[in-house]
DNA sequence: CTTAGGG
DNA sequence: CCCTAAG
């Protein structure tokens, strides 16, 4: 809790101004905390009525909105005139939702149990000391519904919805309001990625998308929730509750909350806390493969975290629990709405959730640790973004708006940070994994370009490039590294989500790329890997060049005589393929030059004669035999060095001879 | 693209 | 090795 509300000191001001329990919240168990952090918005008055934000809070929320859509005075207005107006008598009617959510603090519920759930809420409310039960119990209940109606609201109403509707959405906030916040941002993030479409137009947006949107969250939310098998398990006492969640969860709850109770066991039967993975499964997937938790971080924490990220900077309180909380109501919402994506964070959220603790913890650090392989990522994909930037196009823009918002740089960076993470962190994995990778470098930057075109994993060529050009720091450019970042990160974005816009295929394809990538990376690496030490040389400009110098092997050396041998001498590409299939980093002209080399170092050689190979380079002693053989070869393809050649070619011919039999 | 040659 | 010109 302390920690969270660290994070969070200015909710914390809020509260406290709006005579908010937090310390009662701090109180309670830890658990709670996070709940409370959820609702600092919502304080609880002394009768046990949830009191609506205050102006200030009001005013967060509406960064909150603001941030996400970039809308936020229409909302602000509203949001003020709910708060004030109190749960129970404003909004009320307007939305039956709303209305609801505000007297009873469930907003979700059925009318019917709304009813029974009301009057169990208000006498909890009364009953409990501890505010943060009530806020947890009011809250779960009203995420859900909050959630849906601000985010549909959010995200579309900005643009189209009627004040009015604002008003609803503020007021459901009020009592919920931060995870109406990070829930609308969340979901406007979903949703983005989810159509990227929308993305790339985020302020355009339709208007009537908004409202229909809205609409169907609302619907939704009570399907969810009777899907879920709430209604069922209103009738249920806390102690079948509890067994029931056992049973869903195979592990024991504390919470005493009964909403609370129900609304995690419906989610644990709605979606099994398998987490399987849909679509995003397979990003997921990797992620979680590789870094456990931050999968579930990729795809939740994309929103989540960015959202709580943004609350930070709003100054909202994002603790570990909020994020929890919020990640189910994103869950659930997407669950409706999206369905896979929604499932996959469902779980995590839920885990969360019941350990609030432990998968907070482990999230937190993920999310670190994301942040910080985004940034890394962020800073290898620059170049190749900025390279490749031709096909994000539109794109880069339109998601950068959503990503975002003309308010506050740093939220806006980390939000955006934060998407990267979930963009980056898929690609960034891979890259990481492969790091390695020291191929030569193609062809300079026109082979890469090539590759990434080519519809390679865009973000595995970047990395490559990142890397390479770390190799070379001179080179680099670091603050330009720096400061495109963000628009690398930024980029990224909208290669996943505007890519489907603009190029079907590649959309399409952005998750097989990604695999891919990996693959293609790996293999790079894994055949680049044998290789040499990279040595950077000074260039004149300043700017250094990679050498490749891969050393020849005497094996590789005694290949290229054998090709010659066979193919005779200009035929490079054919020895290449003959001989050095499996040497992918020769090219026919290194061939060729060793073969240059080859047959400069045996002529000179030979004239000594007696010294030899040995004594020339110790480093990479040349065997005498394969000099002669080289002279040998020379001389049948009449490539006789002008003036050694001849007078020496007779005797080496002939020692030739001998040393091939010996090869061979 | 491959080859040939210079740097 | 890299780079470039030429076929």
């Amino acid at each position: 809790m302390e920690t969270v509300v660290g994070v969070e000191g200015s909710d914390e001001g809020k509260c406290e101004e709006s005579g908010v329990e937090k310390s009662s919240s701090s109180l309670s168990s830890p658990k709670q905390i996070a709940d409370p952090v959820v609702y600092k918005l919502v304080r609880v008055e002394g009768d046990g009525r949830l009191v609506p934000a205050t102006d200030d809070e009001v005013m967060e929320v509406e960064e909150f909105l603001v941030d996400e859509k970039i809308e936020l005075p229409v909302v602000t207005d509203a949001g003020n005139v709910e708060c004030i107006s109190n749960e129970e008598s404003s909004s009320g009617k307007s939305h039956k939702e709303s209305s609801e959510g505000l007297s009873h603090s469930e907003n979700t519920e059925p009318d019917a149990k709304l009813s029974a759930r009301l009057e169990y809420i208000e006498e909890m409310l009364q009953k409990v000391k501890q505010e943060e039960k009530l806020r947890l119990a009011c809250g779960s209940p009203d995420h859900s519904s909050a959630f849906m109606n601000v985010d549909s609201q959010c995200s579309d109403q900005h643009d189209k919805l009627p004040a009015i509707d604002k008003k609803l959405q503020f007021e459901i906030p009020l009592q919920e309001i931060v995870p109406s916040s990070d829930l609308s941002l969340d979901d406007s993030h979903i949703n983005e990625s989810a159509r990227i479409g929308e993305c790339s137009k985020p302020p355009d947006g339709p208007i009537e998308s908004g409202s229909p949107a809205s609409v169907i969250c609302n619907s939704s939310k009570p399907d969810f929730y009777t899907l879920k098998g709430e209604i069922c398990l209103d009738n249920l006492s806390i102690r079948e509750l509890h067994g029931l969640f056992r049973a869903t969860f195979g592990r024991e709850t504390t919470v005493k909350d009964k909403l609370w109770l129900k609304r995690r066991i419906a989610m644990g039967l709605t979606n099994s806390c398998d987490v399987s993975t849909t679509t995003f499964t397979i990003l997921d997937n990797k992620l979680v493969n590789k870094g456990t938790d931050n999968s579930f971080q990729n795809a939740d924490g994309m929103l989540t975290e960015g959202s709580d990220g943004e609350a930070k900077n709003l100054g909202y309180e994002t603790s570990p629990t909020s994020h929890s909380s919020q990640m189910e109501n994103h869950q659930i919402v997407l669950g409706k709405r999206l369905g896979n994506l929604s499932v996959e964070l469902d779980c995590g959220s839920d885990d969360l959730q019941m350990e609030h603790r432990g998968a907070k913890r482990v999230r937190k650090p993920t999310k670190r640790y994301i942040e910080e392989l985004s940034e890394v990522e962020s800073r290898d994909y620059t170049p190749k973004v900025i390279s490749s930037a031709k096909n994000t196009g539109q794109g880069q823009t339109s998601p950068k708006y959503c990503i975002r918002p003309p308010g506050n740089a740093p939220l806006n960076e980390r939000t955006i940070v934060t998407r990267l993470d979930s963009l980056g962190g898929s690609g960034v994995q891979v890259p990481f994994v492969s790091r390695v990778r020291r191929s030569r470098p193609r062809k300079n930057i026109m082979a890469l370009m090539k590759f990434d075109s080519s519809g390679m994993g865009v973000a595995a060529k970047l990395v490559q490039e990142a890397l390479s050009v770390r190799s070379s720091p001179p080179e680099s450019e670091h603050a330009d590294k720096v400061l495109k970042v963000r628009s690398a990160s930024e980029q990224i974005q909208p290669l996943f989500a505007a890519e489907p816009e603009k190029d079907k295929r590649r959309s399409v394809m952005s998750t097989i790329e990604l695999g891919k990538n990996l693959g293609l990376k790996q293999t790079d690496s894994s055949e680049d890997n044998s290789d040499d030490g990279i040595a950077t040389v000074p260039t004149a400009k300043g700017g250094m060049r990679r050498k490749h110098h891969r050393a020849w092997t005497l094996v590789e050396v005694m290949k290229l005589v054998e090709g010659v041998s066979k193919c005779g001498t200009g035929r490079w590409s054919e020895i290449k393929r003959l001989s050095f299939a499996s040497y992918s980093y020769r090219t026919s002209v290194d061939l060729k030059d060793k073969w240059r080399n080859l047959l400069k170092a045996s002529f000179a050689q030979t004239p000594p004669d007696d010294g030899i190979n040995s004594r020339k380079h110790a480093s990479v002693p040349i065997p005498a035999a394969i000099l002669l053989k080289v002279r040998e070869l020379a001389e049948m393809h009449a490539q006789v060095p002008p003036n050694l050649g001849p007078g020496k070619l007779p005797s080496v011919s002939r020692s030739v001879h001998q040393t091939r039999s010996g090869y061979l």
